[in-house]
Parts: structure tokens; sequence; C-alpha cells
DNA sequence: GATGAATGAGGATTCATTCAT
DNA sequence: TATGAATGAATCCTCATTCAT
């Protein structure tokens, strides 16, 4: 009976609905983006995407849905576009490489997805920060782990890789944050920065089973 | 009563003024550092001094200046405390220890004035950042880069030193934020890779005019 | 499929049809109960009954028609289940019997039907009431009448009639709250006591055509 | 110093807000008995005062903290104007007497404070009963248990007592919602109805210390 | 100076109902 | 029929700021 069309009119229906969430989505990345997640409304990010706000709230049961929502398909592409594991772990890579193309994956990753650094800093909140940026950062930070648990020498404690993955991430989005409130050179300079810094606190870490330290 | 000494008059009222000023200002820390500057309302601040909303705005023209005020009293007192350079300059010094001079002394500065994190940590909002933030931001900015000038080679360009200085801020900010999210051993765990990472970051940028480098 | 038996199409439809209703009124019921009528929500009644909220207003026009239908089908069950009068009529039978019967019947059929106590009372409204809790209390009122119509000394005016059949659903509808609110052994005893009250406020004015009174 | 106007400009202050509260109330009293509770909006008290939400919020923090002070001081009222007893608890006082002497008294504060009688009626919602209603529901039962005390036998159980104070509370709030809809003299009519339905009830239960029962 | 009442736009969220598919 | 997306006014409540006293 409805073989032929029956998994395509579910399909349409849906497809209606995934795209509202994209539009939505997207809305609420201008809106994060503009104003922050804070001051962002739920108003605001529904006339941006040009529905009401009932209609946001069909697809979402509240502001901090779309932020965790976004975040999610943030890290989904990050993975789709990088990779698990952000960089080459071939042993062979010099340190001050690995971790200039990490930085620069993700500072392109930033630049594609400006929303990106918005959803990172989560609000202005005492300890509480919202699920969303938890659970991105807690991505962000597994991720980074990975990679650093292929860097450090095998025997290191798990509870040094994660310090020192807290630091890494830390740097970075300071760094992140200066690289986007500057322009040209130096902006240019202060990505070349992070790099430095981020290499530097690594190097006396890494074991030597990696290719020379930077000189 | 307010026949007598007429002359005292208008001093005992600056006296009274600059109390409220006082009273208000320790509850806008104690708000700000319990909500956030952003979710921080006016009214809970006068709340917490125990005065009306009205007397507040007496004092402060928007909640904006409170912030300003009390990010210049906390640099005024910070200055009165640990000096202009944060640090001794003594050339002898090696970096390492000039490096956990500095860290151990803003961190000491953060446990007695808890509210110097939650103004450091400006709103959510994108690019602007609000003017008080701006202020404590430049400000101490300032005195990492009279820090570092005399760490830095003579004849280092301003931009580099300014650079370096909003990178080392950034670092500090971000290992703040980490120790003040533990506690105990793994905080002092923190506390050192801040120094690790700042002593690592500068180390290749200081002039040998300092005492020997971390063996 | 559409080809065959052209004359049973419309009935499987309509069957089809009732098979929603009755899906809709049984989910209508069951949040009715849980929230009360004003709080339900069309959108709740569909999900609960696992439809679209379309689909519920394809065969209601509205809330308050879904409420109608419910009630006169609940009322279709008690004359079913318990006849027009609700009780025997028979001469003989004490008042006291007669009352305690059908307290226990109306009481039986709310325990089977809970839904009844929620439309009666209807929503929190002045004068107003619903449609619905009228229609239901209309009817059920009617049935008192006839009722009390073969209690009362024949010669009885209409109008007395009806008022001391509005006073002893009044009194039923309080004590059924409270029967409902209690437990166990009390709960019983609230159950008497609705049989009391109800029993003593109509002796005196049943004719002695009855059973001899209540002691 | 102040010691002459010192007690009277705070009280002028405070004066004004006790007017707005009593404004606020008197709209929610008037809002209350026209939509009913539940479905009385904020938005539409402080329009109804005059006033704007946000005064509304000053003084209440939320719309059943309104309906909780109404019910307060509606028993205030009720206490000032018929004493804590609601009735004369002569013995000599025939049953039938006392109770035309509650109802009518209560009856006629109904009819000098409409709102009353919204009130007592709680919203829809199950069992929940916000606690306003409870509230006045509560004090209410308490005073008719203070009553009925004097009535019943000094040996009665407090538990028979309680019960017997829910039937009547219960019998008169059904009834008041009759004479309410009724005009005239079926209002008066529904009002006699109201006593013989209370004062059979009580009739075999009240001891003989009282006047002759009801002929 | 101090008070606290007043404002009113704006925030997140809900809901009965309609409509395109 | 059935779906579920869409609506938009309405809900409760907050907050920076102003103003009369």
């Amino acid at each position: 009976m409805d073989t032929a069309t029956g998994r395509e009119q579910p399909r349409r229906r849906q497809a209606r609905g995934e795209r509202r969430i994209q539009q939505l989505l997207e809305a609420a990345a201008s809106v994060f983006c503009a104003t922050g997640y804070t001051a962002a409304s739920t108003n605001a990010i529904a006339r941006e995407a040009g529905v009401s706000p009932g209609t946001l709230y069909q697809f979402f049961p509240n502001k901090e849905a779309i932020a965790i929502e976004l975040g999610d398909r943030l890290m989904h592409d990050l993975r789709d576009t990088y990779g698990e594991a952000l960089a080459p772990v071939d042993p062979a890579t010099p340190l001050a490489d690995a971790v200039a193309a990490v930085v620069d994956r993700l500072t392109a990753f930033n630049t594609d997805h400006p929303v990106f650094f918005a959803l990172m800093h989560g609000p202005d909140m005492p300890g509480g920060i919202t699920e969303a940026h938890d659970a991105l950062h807690t991505s962000l930070l597994g991720r980074i782990e990975t990679l650093l648990a292929s860097l450090l020498p095998p025997g290191t404690d798990k509870a040094d890789v994660t310090r020192t993955a807290h630091i890494c991430l830390g740097i970075y989005k300071a760094g992140l944050e200066l690289v986007l409130s500057h322009e040209g050179t130096e902006q240019q300079a202060y990505i070349q920065e992070i790099k430095n810094a981020l290499t530097r606190y690594l190097d006396p870490l890494v074991g030597d089973h990696l290719g020379q330290p930077v000189g």
C-alpha cells in the first residue's frame, strides 16, 4: 500500500522539522554570537529564525536545550572534519608541529563556526555553568585528553593527563579570545603565541618518543 | 546637634557617604561573587547593603559604575599590598621565582578578594565587554607590561611586550578558573601548573640578564 | 483494497473514528483526573491518546466538547449500570435504605470512573460554569428529581422538588470530595455521614408512604 | 531629634504602601470574583488596581500570596465582625436558632465580601489545592469545630468533631453556591434549606443540654 | 541623603487552535 | 484521516532605573 511512498511521506514531514531545527540553530548561533548566551532571548532567536516563539518551543524545551544541541552538532562537525584525534599522532611528528596543527584546526573551525567560541565561554554564573557549556567543554576536554595520552609518556597518571588537558584547553580558550579580538598580522601573531605557549608548556612533559622537541 | 561645629558637617557627610559607598561596594562584591556580574541585580545589591535602591543610585549612576569603582579599588588595594610591580625585579631572581611570586601574590589577593575573579571574567557579551572589566583588565595588563618590561630584553618592541602581557594574563585567568574549581592538593597542583606554563612560556623570551633559567 | 466492499468502507471508517473517539475520551479522562479540567491541555490529551493535536480537533471542535461528550457517555454508563432511577423506588423501602443505595451506587460509579468527580467539579469560573459541567450537572439533577418525585408526597410543587434535588446533589458532591480526600475507615465514616446527612435532610420531607423513617 | 515626627514619617511611607496593598487586594478580589482564582492573571489584577505589574510584585511575591493575604484579611474581618465563635453558645438556644444565626452571618458576610466564595472554591486542581484556599478552609474549619465543641456532647471524640465540621462546612459551601446562583424568594428558600439541612444533620448529634430540638 | 513605591518593557514559556501536507 | 508544524497572544515574573516624599 504505502510501500512506495511510505518511507518518504514521514521523511518529508520530518524533513520540514529538521529544516526548522537547522534554521533555529543557525538563528541561535547568530544571536549567541551577537549578544552572548546569557543575553540571548528565545524570542530573539525565534525572530531571527523568522518563526513565532511557539514554534521554537515545539523543537526545544528551553534555551538551554538549544545551546546543548548546538554544542552537540558542533562537536560532531568537529569530529567529522578533523577526526577524533584532532591531529596526527604520528610519533615522528615534532611536538611543535602537532600543536600547530591542532591550534590551526581549532582556529579554522572557530572561523567557520563562530558560535563555537560563544558557547565555550559559558555564562557569567559562578560554579553553575550551564549544562550546554559543560557538555561542550567536557567533550573537547576528552578529545584533548585522548590526544595527550599519545604524547605523554605511557605511564602518566590519569589525573595528570586530565590536569594537563585542562590547562591546555584553558590556554587555548584564553588565546582564542585574544585572536578574535585582533585582526590581520596581530591576529596571526597571537595564533603563533598560542602555539608557543602550548608547545613550551608541553615540551618538558612529552616523552622522547616524539620527534625532536623545538630547537 | 546641628548647631555646633558647622565645619565638621560636610566632613561628616562625606564620611557618611564614603561609608555608604564602602557598604555598597562590599554588598556588590558579595552579590557579584554569588551570582556573577550579569545576574547580579542592583536591587539585590541594595538589599544586601541594607539600603534602598534609591540610595544606591545616589552614589552610582548605574550597575556598571559599581563594577568600575569596585575594580578601581581592587586595583588600588593590589597596588597598596604588593606595590606597582607585583614582584621584585631584582635581575638576579630566577624567572621561575619571579613568576611564582607573582602568581602566589595574585592568587593570595584573589583569596582575600574573591570578587577579583568575578570581575575579571566579564559578562557573556561579545567583544564589547563592559567598561568595568575593560578597566580592570587594562589596569592589570599595564602592571604586567611593566613587569615584563624589566624581564624582557631592553630593546623589545612595545607591541611584543603588550602581546606577551595579554597572553600571560590570559594564561593566568584561565588557570585561576581551574584553581578555583578545585580543592586541596589538586588545587595546589593547578597553581603549580600555572607557574609552569608561564615560566616555560616566558623563558625563551627573557634576556639572559636574569638568573639562570629553570634547570 | 479500496476496491472491494464499497459499503463497508464507511462503516469501517466510522468504526475507526469511534475507536479514536474512545481513545481520546479515555485520554481526556486520564488527564482531567490528573490535572483537573482547567489545567488539562488539549495537547496533553492528544499526547496521552498517542495522536497528534490535529487528529483531536478532527473529532472535537474544542476542549469543551471533549468534556461534554465525556460527561454524556458517563451519564449513559450510569444509566446503563444502575438504571434510570438510580435506586429501587419500592414504596416499602425505608428512606435510609434508599438513600444508602443511591449513595453507594454513585460512589461505586465514581470509583469506576474517577473522572466523574473531576467533571462534576467544574472549573474555577464564576457563575458561568462550563457547558460540560452544566450538562452533567443537569443530567444528574434530572435523575435525582425523578427519584425524589417518587419519594416526596405526590402533590409536591415542582420547584420544591428541584430545590430539594439541588440541595441533595450539593450535599452529595461536597461529601464525595471529603470521601475522596480520606482513606480507610475514615473514608467509610464519611460515606456514612453523607448518608446520614441526606437521610435526615429528606426524612421530614418524604410522605409516609415510605417505610418507617429512621428511628 | 526626630521625636516629634519620627514616628509619622515612616508611617506616612508605610501608609502609601498599605494603601497600595489595600488597592491591590481589592482589585484582586474583584478579579477573582469576575474570573475565578485560576483564570485571574496578575496583570489583570494590576490593571484593575491601576498600577503596573511591577508594582504588584513589589508587595506580593506571586499570585498565591495575594490570595493568601486576601484570605487572611477576610478571616480577620469575619472574626472582628462576628467574634470568634460565629454564634451565641448560650446553652438555652435551640439548635435551629444557633444554626440559623451562623448561616445568616456567614451569608451576610459573603454578601459583603463576595470574594469569600471565590476563595473558598479553590482552583480546579486535584488534591493540590492552593495554600490560600487551604488556609481559608482550615481557618473556617477551626471556627466550626470550636462551635461544634460546644454543641456536641462533652465527651465527643475529636475525630468525630472534625468530621462533623467537615460535613457541615461542605453542606454550607454547596448551599452557598446555590444561594448565589438564585435570586429573590428562591434565594431565600435556599438559605432556608441550608439551615434545614444543617439543623437536621446535627440534631441527632447534639446533646440534650441544648434547647428543645426542632419540632 | 534616604526611602521605597513605581515603572514598563522584556524574559521564558504555554496553549488552544489552524493549516499545509 | 492523520500528522505535526505553526501561530501569537497571554501567562507569570524580573529588573534597571526614576521619582515623590
